[in-house]
Formats: structure tokens, sequence, C-alpha cells
DNA sequence: AGTCAAGAGATGTATGTACAAGTTACCGGC
DNA sequence: GCCGGTAACTTGTACATACATCTCTTGACT
């Protein structure tokens, strides 16, 4: 075959049957057709066919089988790695305007926490930035960022209040590979009140970061405190284990 | 063969194989045998094996291939849909002994907000449970979950300070299949601050849920206001788009 | 008309074969 | 000694086949 692309042939099986699905050609909730059907209709044997059909299963785009036909189901995709980790990125997906003010970007030592955190030793150099984040103009979150000095040099010949730094850091290849957030709840501390232009001792949403290479090196170690009236956490889960996460505006519905 | 199991023969290999990297006999970061040495070590053909490689490479505790052997990678794993859902089960995993109060356990017409989560016309019943749960007899969290009725008339047979609301619920064959998780942060109100001893205006860690069936039908719209120094989630999200999550208790590191 | 069993058709599982494509190590030529 | 090509090995992809197991329908029997 090898006609449009030069992917293997069940990857274009799998990605022709994903916008079936998605299209509505293959209605949500009814069978789609039988492997045979499939096989014959494409040329092809069984086995790209499984493949491809069992690419959209654990996708949870198929459930159901044995015996009968599975059968379609759209599901709510997960946000990309990119979008869950950039602010920029996520401002745009809903449709907002992001902006940022740099309140600080310092070369200074490691704190006793974050060296810990970053897995350095207590006052080896650091890049610490802190930012505010805006959408729509609007005060949303405060960002306190501390990066390993081999990845915050890179923030000295750029300006933090053009846009996205993790763009940047992709761009001169970092590679930001695998992010841990852990999310609770704090009281707006004196700065962050003022900062984000709430009383002192209002609730923020925060999520502590860490970010770090494909051999788990930490790169970096985040603190984002969020309005709890400007952004909302998502998880969504299923018994058969599938798990997609988003990040949203907060609205009521 | 069908020695040990009556599974099938590539969910036994991938069992085996999981067993071997978390126990260190594959040690982390080194290759793992190759293919034909394994179909030899296991008196089996390519297609098993590799069905089993495949099973771990997605859960991600195997990386790399083509032309090399993959090389083996612990992962932290996700918590299962149980006890992610379930407070009891949570508790018991990170070693402390759940509790419970029943502040209140009513039948009443749906709010217009619940009516409209739960898919429902507003005044139709459902039923209310308000629960204080505790670790280890201090209070971690307040849950008011409201369920449809024909889900929540099982409550009426059952002691809610006994346990598991929703092992009882699983015994009695309700489909909760699908679980959407929505975090944010508040206030404590005066309610809130009363029960789960703190001063009103304390940020608490919000959780509300919606759990569903197979097919989508709502069956639960929760409100789950947690000590931010008793529970914090974290997700772990990576460019290739595996997602895990979790529950745990707060602690500094 | 109702019930149960057989059978057709579907997917799940397993084997064997063949070739393509990538990686590594070795060995000879310069 | 360095470089480059080749050979061996590994995984990726694809096909053909066979049988197990489950579902649903059909049809015969009661």
């Amino acid at each position: 075959m090898k006609t449009s692309e030069d992917l293997p042939l069940h990857q274009r099986l799998g990605a022709e049957f994903l916008r079936r699905i998605e299209s509505g050609e293959w209605p949500e909730g009814k069978p789609v057709p039988s492997e045979s059907q499939l096989c014959a209709e494409f040329g092809t044997s069984r086995g790209p066919v499984r493949q491809a059909l069992a690419m959209l299963r654990s996708a949870g785009s198929l459930v159901g089988g044995r015996g009968k036909p599975p059968v379609a189901r759209r599901t709510t995709p997960s946000q990309p790695f990119g979008t869950f980790l950039s602010f920029t990125q996520w401002a745009r997906t809903i449709g907002r305007e992001p902006g940022q003010s740099t309140v600080e970007v310092a070369r200074r030592r490691a704190s006793a926490e974050t060296a810990v955190r970053l897995g350095l030793a207590e006052g080896e150099p650091v890049v610490e930035l802190v930012r505010l984040r805006l959408l729509d103009g609007v005060p949303a979150m405060l960002e306190r960022s501390t990066f390993v000095h081999e990845v915050g040099r890179i923030l000295f010949d750029f300006d933090p209040d053009s846009g996205s730094v993790y763009q940047e850091l992709l761009r001169r290849e970092v590679d930001l590979h695998h992010a841990r957030h852990t999310i609770d709840a704090v009281a707006a501390g004196p700065r962050d009140a003022e900062l984000l232009r709430v009383a002192a001792g209002d609730p923020l949403l925060r999520v502590r970061r860490l970010t770090t290479s494909r051999q788990g090196v930490p790169l970096e170690d985040a603190d984002d405190r969020y309005l709890p009236a400007m952004a909302t956490f998502t998880i969504e889960n299923t018994v058969e284990g599938r798990t997609v996460i988003g990040r949203y505006r907060t609205e009521e519905d």
C-alpha cells in the first residue's frame, strides 16, 4: 500500500479508525464492523487490524468485545504534557490571553528544602523566578519557580515577560520529560495577597511541581498558587485504570 | 502448560515480568533479556512474550527498543480506582485507621444545582449523606454526598458509620465505573469549621466528584473538603502521555 | 407458544514464518 | 591507530493458520 504516508500499517489503521469514531462515522454506542470486514476493506490480515483496535481499546475509545464486536465510545482527551505544564499554552487552549509580570529573577544559593527536592547540596547555585501570571490581564496565579543552575542560566538570556519559559527551554533542547504535581490548599501569605490582590488568609490552590529529565534528574521545583476562582484541576478515572487529567478555568456549571 | 493459574499465557508472562522488574531481578536501567531468550525460557512462541512486553511498555515499565533490548524502569503505580474513590480503602493503604461519624443521612428533593449535575429534574428525590471522615480518630475530611434515589435508598439499609459506603454499593452491584474529580480550594464555612475543628475562613482542599455508571448515567455528586494538612493529590505525567494519579497523606519531605 | 440445544459467527489466544529496520561488535584496509 | 563496512543479533511489522471461548440466532422439540 503505502499510499498516503510512510507510517506502519497498524498505525495508519488506528488513525483511520479513530477518525471514524470522532467523526461519528462509527456512531457512539454502536458496534463497529467486525475484524474480518475491516480486513476485507483494507486488504490486510488480522494482525494489524487487531493492533489498531487494541490501541483504541487502551485509549478507551473502544469497549466490550469477546464474542460481540466492540462498541465505539468518544472520550474526553487528556490534555497534552505541554498544555499541562505551560501556563501560556494552557491559557490559549481555554481561549484566554496569557500575560505575566516578572517580580524577580535571581541567581542565589539553594535553601535546605529546595536543595533536597532538586537533589542538590545546600548552597549550590540555583535560579529563582517569581512571576505573576495573568488571564486577560487579571491576576490568576503566582508562580515561584526554582531551576537548577544549568537550566536557569538560560533565563538570563531570555525576557520572562515576553512569553513562555517552557517553550524557550524546549527550544534550547532542555529535556523536560516528566512532571509531578502535588496539589493542596494554603492560606494567602502577605506577599501572595498583595500580588494577587486578595486578602491575606484567603484560600489559594497550590500546585507544587517537580519537573525532571528523561533520566529522572530534577530540573525545576515550582510552587504555583492559583486563585480558586480562576482555575481548577480535574482528574477522570475509570475502573479499567484509564486516567485523564486537565486544568480548566473555573466556572459554575 | 496451565501450571499455576488459569489465566491466558501472555497475562501470566506479563505478571511475571512485572514481578521481576519490581523485585529488582531485572535491574532498573539495564536491558531486559531478549525476546528469543524469554521464548526459550518459558517455552512459548514470540506472540505472548511480545503481548506481555507491550503491556508493560504501555504501563511505562519498559522503555526503548527497536534494535536494542528494552530497558526496565520502575514506575510509581497509579492508585487503583477503588483506592481513589473510597476514603476507607485509601486510609488503609497509607497505614491509617479510617473512621467516620455520620452527621446526616436524609431523603430530600434535589436542589437546582444538584439536579443539573445529576441530570435530574429539580425536586426529584435524592439521598444526601454528610459524614465527617477521620484518620486515626482525627478529623480529616468533611464529605457531602448526594446520590440519585435509586442508589441512595440502599443507604437506608446500611449503617454509614460501620464502614465503606463504596464497598457496600459495589456489593449491591451498583455499577460505579467512572469518576470525575474537580479540585479547588475554598474557605471553611461556619459548619465546616465547627466539624473539622478549624477556624472559619481557613483554607480547605475541595474535591467535587461526579460518579457515573458505565453508560455515563450520574449516580453520585459529592463535595469533599479536606484539611490540607491531612491529604494532598498528586498528578504525574510525561511527554509520552502516561498519567498516574494518587492521593497521599500530607507530609513534609 | 415456550424452551433448550445446536450452530454460525465473532473475538481471544497461540504458533510459525518471513522480512524490514535498527544497533552493536568485529575485522580488515588505509 | 583510525575509519568504515559488514555480519550478527535484536526488535518491529506483517501474514497465515488453528483452536478456544463467548454471543446470538435459528430451529427443532415439548
